[in-house]
DNA sequence: ATCCTAATTTTGACATAGTCCAAATCTTGA
DNA sequence: TCAAGATTTGGACTATGTCAAAATTAGGAT
């Protein structure tokens, strides 16, 4: 995120200490989840209510400056990737999430032929595996 | 699910009544949650408490027998389809929630380049969009 | 620079979905 | 039919989030 305050002012949002600090809480840590997010966000500004962070996080995701991905059996994360419609890498073992490009093109599964008379705007990928770390580990 | 009964002792489960009537209430709504699997295992065998569904759904997913599904700001939801990789469409606005069959050969998305040495075993998709039912109300 | 108003933040209660644990009960194989 | 081990149950508990009202703050107008 170059520069929050703009990003902000552009949405017609009010400047905050609390969406300053939110907001560059989720560029430094991407794929964090609220708690994360809260603990980072805290390091920046001294103290801030757990119900702002999800308050600020409400918004920036309504308008569309933060993404938030929901990963089976995790609590939402938060990135300020957006934009390029690239996928999720999920370790099923240690929960380690990666960003991942378009395999095929630019919207890879975006067409489907029995579609139930849905209007689709989004085709959400999440690939499921283990990583490299959990990879050497017994399995248990 | 032809008999509920034969696929458990082929899982090596014991045969119990709880089971069979989630088995069959899952058969019977597929893509509900757990709540309404409750009511419809009720509606087969009387009485069942709220923890048993929890226990059978999680035996019957672990052992592969159902599939569970988490799409995001929804509960759980199950189905006893499985083994077709298909994926699924899920409205926006009200949940409801479609099969629909791999857009592009069987593993559409599965190939990615930059897969940070993750092991892959699964590509899973959610197309998010609108249902015809919606798409027919004034948005609010 | 100060004030006003609307928006934001905070606090604390509440909601939902699911898990943990120990006691009671059932299923299965001998 | 019995015993052993697995399942079911009830109740407490956890995690993640939302709701609502009061206190505070940001931003535009004076």
């Amino acid at each position: 995120m170059r520069d929050p305050e703009a990003t902000l002012r552009q949405h017609d949002l009010p400047v905050t200490a609390q969406r300053l600090a939110v907001l560059r809480a989720v560029s430094k840590h991407p794929h964090a989840t609220a708690d994360e997010i809260t603990v980072g966000a805290r390091a920046l500004l001294g103290t801030i209510s757990r119900q702002s962070v999800y308050n600020v996080l409400n918004v920036l995701t309504d308008k569309g400056i933060i993404r938030r991905i929901q990963p089976a059996d995790s609590a939402a994360l938060y990135e300020d990737r957006i934009g390029d419609n690239h996928h999720h890498l999920v370790c099923r073992s240690c929960g380690k999430t990666e960003d991942v490009c378009c395999a095929v093109g630019e919207a890879p599964c975006l067409h489907t032929h029995d579609h139930h008379g849905f209007k689709i705007d989004e085709a959400e990928v999440i690939y499921w595996g283990t990583c490299p770390a959990c990879q050497q580990k017994p399995r248990n």
